[in-house]
DNA sequence: CGTTGTCTTGAAAGTTGTCAATACTTGTGG
DNA sequence: CCACAAGTATTGACAACTTTCAAGACAACG
């Protein structure tokens, strides 16, 4: 909740001031675009825990997440659970051309999201290219993330699922210039146990068996539960099981 | 080869008679727009089992699935292989604004492709909104069913994912017309098992036996190896573990 | 008619899930 | 300030499911 007031700390009037103003939908946005995106967009918040959409809801609008992580989840009858996306900032909510939300979308830390009618911008989308353009490389890269996810979940062994999300989560932080690549690095899990589950196709005992495990292999290290210090990052890589050609974390 | 030749007897400087003139990515596209694409298009055939593409490799063109099947894949240095996708008539292959394949495409059947360069397909793309709009909406309909599959990947039983793989091929030759969505309706598997578990992150022996075991509770009805006939279509989407509400194959 | 690729089936082993008990952390209220 | 509750995480024992290894059936093809 502290968070929420804080992460909106930039002027929400001023897309000029955005922190996600060059990798989010907006990207390409001349400044006469900006303005027209501008005069529809308005700002929500979610704490933590909350539900952002169901699935089978009517989308009223589509969203760039701003600040915090949400997750994209399906549940069937019976309760199982599986995460199919994992909404970082910059990430796009919802799609043009469909009205009811085929996944739920949930905030996992306190969430603010930059939302547009969706009426409107399908409009603004369809005169402004810059928009679609960005939109298309976006889904692009988010269905090769999707594949390459769903080699994880159907063939990798449970402690390479753990390993895989780890190196996942260190690229992402060296990607975001959070931390330096080197050996010694660590991070900190935005995931409970049970959303990592959800996540690798696992159970959360599995999960914290392989994680004792990696620990017990001096794969890692932890500190409290939820940060990690990665003693020599290519252990970590080899553990995935994919092909580390080409060096680390690139 | 029989097969490939039948395919390419509409005629292939004819965009007007193409099988899939009305899905593909230029479905969306006026006979001047037509015109252009048709300057840079040429065919290529793939006998079953060739490769069209290894990961990795430089992609000189892009491409639309004509007539047969393909696979895209993903394999692990150990020989552990996942299916990521299954290109059907009308499908993309390849990726405006990268160059490096991220997977392998091998044709599963007699294959015919329609390729376009992928300098003159991005410059044509980038002056004909009417190709970048219908390549959004493809996308993010594959994205979709790429998510599906996760959960398939993830959380399903080797029985409900047997199960699931046949609802989609039954539900796909509905949509294509090929037979009525009744009780009694029949399907040709199109893939071997090893393919099968290729897909469902299964050994082909567990699809295998799960094939018996639907036979077996008279799920479905084999004749030969490859021709499926469903009894009734509703015990089939019961076995898939989804929900079911809002009618059968819908 | 033998070869090859595909498919089926069995038995044993291994990995992961299930059920259960316990520990740790955090926040709330007495 | 302490006790308690709730949420999160760890660990053990056992069960269940899927894989692995192996043998053999079946069909297509030269």
């Amino acid at each position: 909740m502290n968070t929420a007031i804080k992460d909106a700390a930039f002027n929400p009037r001023d897309c000029g001031s955005c922190p996600i103003r060059h990798r989010a939908v907006c990207s390409r946005c001349e400044p006469d675009e900006l303005d027209r995106l501008d005069a529809i967009k308005y700002y929500r918040s979610y704490e933590a825990g909350q539900p952002v959409i169901w699935a089978g809801d009517h989308m009223e609008f589509v969203a760039s997440v701003v600040s915090g992580i949400a997750t994209l989840s399906q549940t069937m009858e019976d309760g199982r659970t599986q995460m199919v996306g994992l909404l970082l900032p910059s990430d796009f909510i919802g799609r043009p051309g469909r009205d009811l939300a085929p996944f739920d979308v949930v905030a996992v830390s306190d969430l603010t999201v930059c939302c547009f009618r969706k009426k409107p911008f399908e409009e603004l989308m369809a005169s402004t290219p810059s928009i679609g353009t960005r939109l298309l490389q976006m889904t692009l890269d988010e269905l090769d993330s999707a594949r390459e996810w769903m080699l994880v979940l159907g063939r990798k062994t449970a402690r390479e699922k753990i390993a895989s999300l780890l190196a996942i989560l260190a690229r992402r932080d060296v990607v975001l210039g959070k931390t330096p690549p080197t050996s010694g690095m660590s991070l900190d899990l935005p995931l409970t146990r049970e959303a990592m589950a959800d996540y690798l196709g696992l159970t959360l005992e599995t999960v914290s068996r392989q994680i004792s495990a990696l620990k017990k292999a001096g794969v890692i290290i932890l500190e409290g539960k939820r940060h990690v210090i990665i003693p020599d990052i290519e252990v970590l890589l080899a553990e995935t099981g994919d092909d580390v050609d080409g060096g680390p974390l690139t």
